[in-house]
DNA sequence: GGAGATAGTGATTGGTCACTAACTTAGGCT
DNA sequence: AGCCTAAGTTAGTGACCAATCACTATCTCC
């Protein structure tokens, strides 16, 4: 049951993950945070710095585990082999919705912070993502256009899923063979 | 000063959908909403049954309001022309940040409330979005595989304008020169 | 000019939420 | 055993929010 600080902050931001993705920031109470993780609501506050610091922390760790799957899938490989293996892990990755759906609303609280004065997570959201690109830049061989093609296919992937069109709807016709991705 | 319902109507669509970009479903206040049309708050549920229904109409106004701009942009076109026309449209649409904010809260509402067991704003996006994708494929010829390509140059522009990525940064550097966007 | 309809407001309510302060419990170390 | 530190809780606060109800103002047409 008890644990070191690191460990249950470990546990938060598991479980701000879930909850972020699925209700977002406003709609995601720091209750609901906690009761998941089994610990009382007030002691999140003792873990983090408040309610911002623990969803900035859900969505670095969503990209950093981004490129973790991207990485591992694609080991030891470059070019169109990497690139094929990295889309099928993608896929995989957003099925069920909950890195998905952190990645988006990243996206939107970026925007919000942004439209507020601030811009802090816009900073980090940004440096992630660009170290993201790079990486896959580097791992398909260096080619900037396929890299944009790459991302460009994912977040078409990211927008059908969202809005929840099953797999055999005529919308994924576009996409090819090789299962572009990103 | 007064005016029909269904100018209000209008009003407070125009208004939501400035809100509800910017701070999404849960974080825009109906009191916001009113506030920003010039009416009390309560008189929002007089002209529609709840907030639910006001985040909906400005969601489906949206939606349409991006198929006028390829139209008006693309009008009398075909195949790349056209095609070249709406990205340039499309780019100018999304540039400050309002519309194309607009179009991520929706994506990730839909999700919410799939999670939540619900997906009448779903069905709603589904079918807006698969029109959408209709309407510019017959513009631009009827080819699949492009239009695909087409909104998935589009949907990694929103990330990236989202993520507030400024325009001479190198991540956009793999855009060719035709701009492809949707 | 008055009546009926339509546009619009003020006050309120039951509920939620992030965050604070003060307190208690458990484990490691001598 | 006993102490000290770190883990964790209970109780509470001020702010905000969607929705309802009872009410008022204004327009239109006879």
């Amino acid at each position: 049951m008890r644990m070191s600080a690191e460990e249950r902050r470990e546990s938060v931001i598991r479980a701000a993950m879930i909850e972020f993705a699925r209700n977002g920031y406003r709609g995601t109470s720091t209750e609901t945070i906690a009761r998941r993780v089994g610990v009382s609501q007030p002691y999140l506050f003792r873990l983090f710095p408040g309610k911002q610091a623990i969803f900035t922390a859900a969505a670095e760790r969503c990209i950093e585990e981004t490129w973790k799957v991207f990485d591992e899938a694609s080991a030891g490989l470059t070019g169109e082999e990497a690139a094929a293996k990295m889309s099928e892990a993608y896929m995989g990755l957003v099925e069920d919705g909950e890195q998905l759906m952190m990645q988006m609303q990243l996206y939107v609280s970026v925007f919000a912070s942004r439209m507020a004065g601030e811009d802090e997570i816009g900073e980090t959201a940004r440096r992630l993502w660009g170290e993201l690109f790079e990486r896959v830049r580097e791992r398909v061989g260096g080619d900037v256009q396929g890299t944009t093609e790459f991302f460009a296919y994912g977040m078409l992937i990211n927008t059908l899923v969202a809005l929840g069109f099953p797999r055999d709807h005529r919308i994924w016709d576009g996409f090819g063979e090789r299962e572009e991705a990103g």
